[in-house]
DNA sequence: CACGGTATTTGACACGTTCCAACGCCGGCA
DNA sequence: TGCCGGCGTTGGAACGTGTCAAATACCGTG
């Protein structure tokens, strides 16, 4: 009972060659069908299962891709997976999924990994672009693994990539706080080594330039990480200030940062949007379900990891004449509760908190 | 630059017999140092990287283990794989994580596959413990591959399994929320075919039957998934009752439905915990950071995940002799805002509701 | 009955690795 | 000198599958 059954006993179980069963396994439309039935029965019969190892060994490449994220916790990511997943089964792979915790060695270990299960490709977010980061791909790719930045770009054009344009993400949350007509704005986010946090700053400095400030007049609050404990230490700070110089909007680098401040806020009795508006970044569930549905730069998530799968897909299959991509996403703001001020409050103004119903 | 070098073109390269490369891969020791030299130097020249599928085909057996979850964004998911990932880890071994989705036919076809990568074993939360679904599982089993439950039990014993005694944590949540001096107690989750929802509102109907109420004087609201959306629907109901038949405390058999249920009791300006107080189940992140900290019932989340592993090495290392082991962990019950009226509000509030104590 | 042609089936090899028995070499010892 | 034992190394046989040229069976026609 603890024998795995090879092709070869079915094969003497039905009478024929270990060609033929391969062949009703494959090519069944080029078996006659007496021998077909009779094959499938003894493949039944015998609790046969293909061994992947050999049909791998035997292709020279896995039916496999590998996918590399920073965070499996974060919902972001995970909705990433599954339209990496949605595709990949399309086409009969499987998909691998490795979370480098934002650790470079993690990430290290993985790649090794998945190279040698010599996958179709692998996708990923790095932790770094800097450095020799990029060199470290190119030499996968060099010895037959194509990569994919997902989420990230390539610097040197090297490999496909896909993202969101962040720059504008950035732009929209703060022409939109600018629009509500907050003047005293934050930015909490960090470090500034991720490229996503980054280039929101630069969106939302060219928000501030087009408008007439300039950047300095941008309340930077550094976070060490992009979640939400992070996000409440953040919300103390804001707290502590004195409040005439207390910022009367955050633009956060992330949802998650963005709930953390939310829920400090609420602890301390400031209220959102009323004393502080609050715009978050990617739209994950969690930002609607809050007790004050946040204002957030939506990301195509899905679509991001589909079309990922896709530019895999296309190199992998593709024939020698690939030419390297770049696909860029525009996110879209979703307008919720924690930016806007209703009117209604507004102008009763801070003296009685009574309904609002709309 | 395409083509993956192997062993062989390294032993040409440093002189010696494939044998010996390998000698050099799996026990340097037992060869010589000049030689182990010059096969190394002949590894990195060539970029030479193993090939996992001829090992796994030779072993007989792949060195990695499956995880099949019913939802790979639920948090409470994301935190278990990563418990197996750290115990697999330890021992070289990597995890393919599959997302069920709560699809019997996704999951089967999940099963197969892993089956026919001939994985180490399998750890699943399964979708349904009904009918043939052990069946299928022993099946497996008896073909050589490991199956150990998660979250989950088996009524024959035939599997190992882990998982978090989720009777007493419904025990615990209705015992806290008697202590509280509710009386009108609404439980909310579904269907009730899933295990978790069926057992937990087990736990509420003895608390409630040792405080000498039975299990009619809960009020069940059902709900057709555990997600947010499913809590925001049920929040409604409750909130349509007529004040005097509405239950004053609801216990949610997930985070996820308590947390949609708190948002729509806010946007209804139901005030929580002093109008509804809500307890929910598994203690996500975002339990703690909620608007309205939720109250919750924590499980071992990654130690269930760690455990779990262990015990599928533990089978599938393990000589024949093994005995099925069913592991259950306690839950702990964590005690915050959403279901504690303040003592001011209590005594200023609702005059009828003054307390039993027992 | 021989023949050509098609429809099926066969058998052998290759994929890259690990494992194991066998072998050569060298120094020590009788 | 001849034998022995140990250390390093070698060569070849698996593992289970897919592929493909070659062999065979089958059928109708002349």
């Amino acid at each position: 009972m603890d024998a795995p059954i090879s092709i070869r006993e079915v094969a003497a179980h039905a009478g024929v060659s270990v060609g033929t069963v391969s062949n009703v396994l494959n090519r069944p439309d080029i078996v006659a069908q007496p021998t077909r039935d009779r094959v499938n029965a003894a493949i039944k019969a015998l609790g046969f299962v293909r061994n992947e190892s050999a049909r791998q060994l035997r292709a020279g490449r896995s039916r496999t891709i590998g996918l590399v994220v920073l965070d499996v916790a974060n919902p972001f990511f995970t909705d990433v997976a599954r339209g990496v997943e949605d595709e990949a089964s399309m086409s009969g792979l499987s998909v691998i999924l490795c979370n480098s915790d934002e650790q470079l060695p993690k990430e290290t270990r993985y790649l090794e990994l998945l190279e040698e299960h010599r996958v179709q490709g692998i996708l990923i977010t790095p932790v770094t672009t800097g450095d020799g980061a990029g060199e470290r791909l190119t030499r996968l790719q060099r010895r037959g693994t194509p990569v994919i930045l997902v989420d990230s770009r390539s610097p040197s054009g090297s490999q496909c990539s896909v993202a969101v344009d962040d720059v504008l993400g950035g732009d929209f949350a703060v022409s939109h706080l600018l629009e509500e007509g907050h003047e005293r704005i934050a930015y909490v986010g960090g470090p500034l080594g991720l490229r996503q946090v980054a280039d929101r700053l630069d969106g939302a400095a060219r928000a501030l330039e087009r408008a007439g400030a300039t950047v300095d007049d941008l309340l930077m609050i550094d976070t060490p990480a992009l979640n939400v404990s992070a996000g409440q230490r953040a919300g103390a700070t804001i707290a502590e200030m004195p409040a005439g110089q207390r910022p009367t909007a955050a633009f956060c680098a992330n949802d998650l940062v963005a709930l953390g401040l939310l829920q400090e806020m609420t602890r301390r009795q400031i209220r959102v949007p009323d004393d502080v508006a609050i715009v978050g970044y990617d739209d994950i569930e969690f930002a609607a379900a809050a007790a004050v549905p946040l204002s957030s730069v939506r990301q195509p998530r899905h679509q991001l990891g589909r079309t990922a799968a896709q530019l895999l897909l296309e190199e992998a299959l593709g024939a020698e004449g690939h030419q390297h991509r770049e696909v860029i996403f525009q996110p879209e703001l979703e307008v919720r509760r924690s930016s806007q001020a209703s009117r209604r409050t507004r102008q009763v103004g801070a003296a009685s908190r009574s309904g609002n119903s709309a």
